[in-house]
RNA sequence: GCGGGGGUCGCCAAGCAUGGUCAAAGGCGCGAGGCUCAGAACCUCGUCCCUCAGGGGUUCGUGGGUUCGAAUCCCACCCCCCGCACCA
């Protein structure tokens, strides 16, 4: 055989048009046939989808291929998500000339140039890369029925999206109220991750305000850690700092200049009345509002007015830096001086211990600092040392007796408490910073925190949805089941989910129209819509026909078709059909995604379903697949290591992607794709082309020929490959099955076809050769026609097959072709060989002739009956032989009989039941006979001749007396 | 911290639910041979250590335990990855 090489392409575009033209993948109504109903995540289209994303389609299409196999009438329809603000952004970035971007879109996704140009209007991009993506699904054989498709943008969409809401409305699953967001104060605009230099996600943390008071003023102090109030010795503030009084809400504060312009987006009304610079103030003294304990304002140089309210208050004990800046204080006596602060007021200031905590003295903070030998308050160790002082006492520590009313408890607990009742006693207040400080938003601004008002939420949190969620997921079936405990995680943690912006696009909330409902809320039920869609395209029904009574009528059964007719001026008829359509195709029987999905969209997913549709209609099973690693790395924009699907289609073929992003990982882990990996997969399925070509071209034998062991131990083995096969493709585990498929069945081939030999076969051996050789390749096209498509097709063809493999029946296993006794034989032969090699391994010994000796008759006697014994349980070696010698046969062995049956007694104890019930049913198999038909094949793999004996012919050669070490399934060997 | 996944013979990766056929599949890499003028591709064999008769020894993150027997079950510990939201 000589590798051909495959015009891959050619294939690809033949049978792609083949499938397009005939329609096979369009589904519709049916009622003869079962429906299988699959959907994967609809792509976003703002770049090329890369090998990544083509894994979770390729699973669903071969899932959906499988299905189709099997008999089922398979819908795998396929939309587009432009809802959302990535595209806008990027639109924005391009217009202005973003060279990274423009970098992006040209290097890797190789977009022209001129067509760059065309995406300050952000349709555009999502058009282009909806067609981009498209035209890689088709390349990749997805089995779509691409009538239904439909974007999130197209007014009709936007109704069916109104519906979903009004539904979740009228259950009271949507409230309002206020929410932090990152926000860009020059942009006006709320900031995710990719709008912010380097891509950080801004992290909202809430300080609690703490309202200390001095002349007449607060003085509110901004902490993470409420509790510890009461280990207050002194208040810092930066004396070099430009502080402000002003009136808030009503209060006279001062805080930070900085610190006034954040609190206005905080929602607070806010009039400034002086400046006051830091080192005015030092010096004062401050009242605590819980303890009423004044304690001195001394100065700290790393306090940082752009943080919270600029002002700190000063925890030793519990805090290493204010441990550090107490004691470095302490050494600066011209600064003292300066803000006229007594040395000895300074002396007197001892750190106070509020929390116990195991395996730490009083002052954890001092310990901590010791510990990491830390000298300075300008140490950058410092934040760790306060990251582990938290941390530790956060979580193991305990409020002690001078803590008030919060004695005794953790201080996880005492932490909120405080929170709480200094906020009730209006003795604080709240504020939201952002942690990661400083975002610096794409335009050059740094990013603060807003709070919106009457943002709009889906509660998930509603305790009685949970109950329906929760109920969904326990009729589904999660695959794999491994991740069924992180959704059930998800739904008792699930609260409230922000579900409207004021930017990007998609559809309006229905009742308050400045909102824009948000991408991952549009997205948890439209499988439904790929009922109807159909029909929408097909009679052009419009969106203002598309009213509330259409879709309760269609998805809900509720109203008459002929008053929906009345108000619609739809087809009474036609509305019947859109509902039987729906009816037939819905629930859902699966639902692929990605991993990374779980937390939101698939849960969202069940949560909708759950809220929306009536029990027999919610989905039925989820299928999770983890990402695709390249080469070991993750695929990043950074690393430049993407690869776009279609890139891969045009180098290493669409049955070869297709394989490359199945077969390395299963379903939950991460797959690696690399171009070796691709090479050798691509090797492999031309070697198919080659093999099967070879068998086409063979003549058939005729119907009658009799097959010799090898091809009923070949026909065997393929039934049981397409047992483990189909069992494992119907779990999904896609990765065995291939396996399966095309490894395991190729070893079993390679040993065929060592074994009858093509050199001077007789005509018998010919045909039944022919036979078995075709049987097999039938059957290997078909098991392999799920993953690659292409190649199967035509192989298929050249095959004479009617109509396309496609839709042809999916193999099955037939039990009576299990031929268990031509197994055990060639299995004998296969260890006979390999022991005999292993031997001349060994010993290095080049040998001339090879002498097999099998068992006596006694010997199988014995080996069986110990088998039959220990059917029934088990025994030592002593009880076996009491049983043997029962029979009085048996007796006359003496000595021999004991040595035999110690040598097999541990084989037979240790054998699986599966193999033991086996060769018990098989009883005797005729070795003598089996290795004088394998002579030939054996003198050729061992270069010797080899000659057959039994171990109780008299004429044997034996000179080493091997013979009598002959054991049923192991022949005794002697090499000279 | 919470939740999830994971640590297997150079690398990737099965196995673990149902303990014994597990020195442990498969792929890659590597080595030898075949084919070639040569190379690539391809095919065959080998690839933990020892061994002149099919054998033995030590392995599956670490340490214990259960068992006649553990990669597989139990306990403790160490390490790595992912998610923790308004973002698709």
């Amino acid at each position: 055989m000589k590798g051909l090489v495959i015009d891959w392409s050619r294939i690809r575009e033949k049978w792609r048009r083949v499938w397009e033209e005939s329609h096979i993948f369009e589904a519709d109504v049916d009622l003869k046939k079962d429906k299988c109903f699959l959907t994967v995540a609809y792509p976003y289209p703002n770049s090329p989808q890369h090998i990544g994303h083509g894994r979770t389609y390729t699973l669903a299409d071969v899932h959906a291929r499988y299905m189709r196999m099997c008999g089922k009438n398979v819908l795998l329809p396929m939309g587009f998500h432009y809802t959302g603000t990535p595209i806008l952004a990027m639109s924005k970035r391009l217009a202005e000339g973003d060279k990274e971007l423009i970098d992006t879109f040209t290097k890797i996704y190789k977009v022209p140039m001129d067509t760059i140009k065309q995406f300050k209007d952000p349709l555009r991009i999502a058009r282009y890369f909806h067609e981009e993506i498209k035209e890689g699904m088709k390349e990749m054989g997805y089995s779509i029925d691409w009538r239904r498709e439909f974007t999130t943008i197209d007014p009709q969409y936007s109704r069916f999206i109104e519906w979903q809401f009004k539904k979740l409305y009228e259950k009271g699953y949507i409230v309002q109220g206020s929410h932090p967001v990152g926000w860009c104060p020059k942009d006006g605009n709320p900031v995710g991750q990719h709008d912010t230099v380097g891509d950080v996600e801004p992290e909202i943390g809430e300080f609690v305000i703490i309202k200390f008071f001095i002349d007449g003023y607060i003085l509110p102090a901004a902490t993470l850690r409420p509790e510890t109030v009461f280990g207050v010795t002194n208040i810092w503030l930066n004396p070099d700092v430009e502080y402000v009084k002003a009136r808030v809400d009503g209060e006279d504060w001062i805080v930070s200049k900085e610190c006034l312009r954040k609190i206005r987006y905080l929602n607070r009304k806010v009039e400034e009345i002086e400046g006051v610079r830091g080192a005015e103030l030092i010096g004062k003294w401050a009242e605590s509002p819980l303890t009423g304990l004044k304690v001195p304002i001394l100065p700290a140089s790393f306090v940082d007015p752009k943080n919270a309210t600029g002002i700190v208050m000063s925890v030793p004990g519990h805090a290493p830096y204010d441990y550090q800046a107490l004691k470095d204080l302490k050494k600066r006596g011209e600064e003292l001086a300066l803000y006229k602060i007594d040395p000895e007021l300074l002396d007197s200031i001892a750190p106070i211990s509020i929390i116990e905590l195991e395996g730490y003295s009083d002052l954890p903070a001092l310990d901590v600092i010791e510990k990491m030998g830390i000298e300075s308050q300008d140490d950058q160790k410092l934040e760790e040392a306060t990251a582990e002082v938290y941390s530790r006492e956060f979580h193991s520590g305990w409020m002690k007796s001078n803590t008030m009313e919060y004695v005794g408890l953790p201080v996880s607990i005492a932490k909120e408490r405080v929170k709480e009742d200094l906020i009730q006693s209006h003795k604080g207040d709240t504020f939201y910073e952002i942690l990661n400080r400083p975002v610096i938003c794409r335009c050059g601004t740094e990013c603060i925190v807003k709070i919106f008002e009457n943002q709009w939420f889906i509660n998930y949190g509603d305790e009685s949805w949970k109950g329906l969620a929760e109920e969904c997921l326990e009729n589904m079936k999660i695959v794999p089941d491994d991740l069924l405990s992180e959704f059930k995680y998800t739904i008792g943690w699930l609260r409230q989910k922000a579900c409207a912006r004021k930017s990007g696009l998609g559809t309006r909330l229905p009742w308050d129209k400045e909102w824009i409902i948000e991408s991952l809320s549009d997205s948890v039920i439209y499988m439904a819509y790929y009922t109807i869609s159909k029909y929408i395209k097909f009679h052009d029904i419009s969106p203002d026909q598309l009213t509330d009574d259409f879709f309760d009528y269609v998805f809900l059964g509720n109203g008459d078709s002929r008053e929906v007719e009345k108000i619609t001026k739809i087809d009474e008829e036609l509305l019947e059909k859109i509902r039987e359509e729906f009816i037939y195709f819905y629930p859902l029987d699966s639902r692929h995604s990605g991993r990374d999905l779980i937390p939101n969209h698939l849960t969202f997913f069940i949560f909708n379903h759950a809220a929306i549709f009536p029990k027999d209609l919610w989905p039925k099973q989820i299928v999770v697949n983890g990402s695709v690693l390249m080469e070991g790395k993750k695929m990043s924009k950074s690393f430049g290591n993407i690869i776009p699907l279609r890139e891969a289609i045009r180098i290493y073929g669409a049955d070869t992607s297709r394989l490359a992003v199945l077969s390395t990982a299963e379903l939950l882990q991460d797959a690696d794709f690399s171009p070796t990996l691709a090479k050798s997969l691509n090797g492999r399925l031309e070697r198919f082309y080659d093999f099967a070509m070879n068998v086409i071209n063979l003549e058939s034998g005729s119907e009658n020929v009799e097959f010799s062991t090898e091809e009923r131990w070949l026909i065997s083995r393929l039934q049981r490959t397409i047992k483990v096969a189909t069992k494992a493709i119907d779990e999904l585990r896609v990765r065995e099955a291939i396996n399966y498929a095309l490894y395991e069945l190729d070893r079993d081939l390679q040993w065929y076809l060592k074994r009858s030999p093509m050199e001077n076969p007789s005509e018998n051996e010919k045909e039944a050769a022919s036979n078995v050789l075709k049987i097999l390749l039938e059957t290997k096209v078909r098991l392999l026609a799920p993953f690659t498509p292409y190649i199967c097709e035509e192989i298929w063809e050249k095959m004479g097959k009617e109509g396309l493999v496609s839709v042809a029946d999916w193999p099955t296993y037939d039990e009576k072709k299990i031929d268990e006794e031509a197994e055990e034989m060639e299995e004998m032969i296969m260890r006979t060989l390999e022991d005999t090699l292993n031997i001349i391994k060994v010993t290095k010994i080049e040998p001339n002739r090879i002498y097999y000796y099998t068992s006596a008759e006694w010997k199988w006697e014995v080996y069986l009956k110990a088998l039959e014994v220990f059917e029934t349980g088990t025994l030592d070696i002593g009880g076996l032989m009491k049983r043997l010698m029962e029979d009085s046969k048996m007796k006359k062995m003496g000595k021999g009989l004991y040595r035999f049956v110690q040598r097999i007694y541990d084989e037979v104890r240790k054998m699986p039941p599966d193999l033991r019930e086996k060769r018990l049913r098989i009883r005797i198999i005729d070795e003598l006979s089996a290795l004088r038909d394998a002579t030939d094949f054996l003198e050729k793999e061992m270069g010797a001749k080899v000659e057959v004996y039994s171990e109780e012919d008299s004429k044997k050669f034996d000179p080493k007396d091997r013979a009598k070490l002959a054991q049923p399934y192991r022949v005794a060997i002697y090499i000279s």
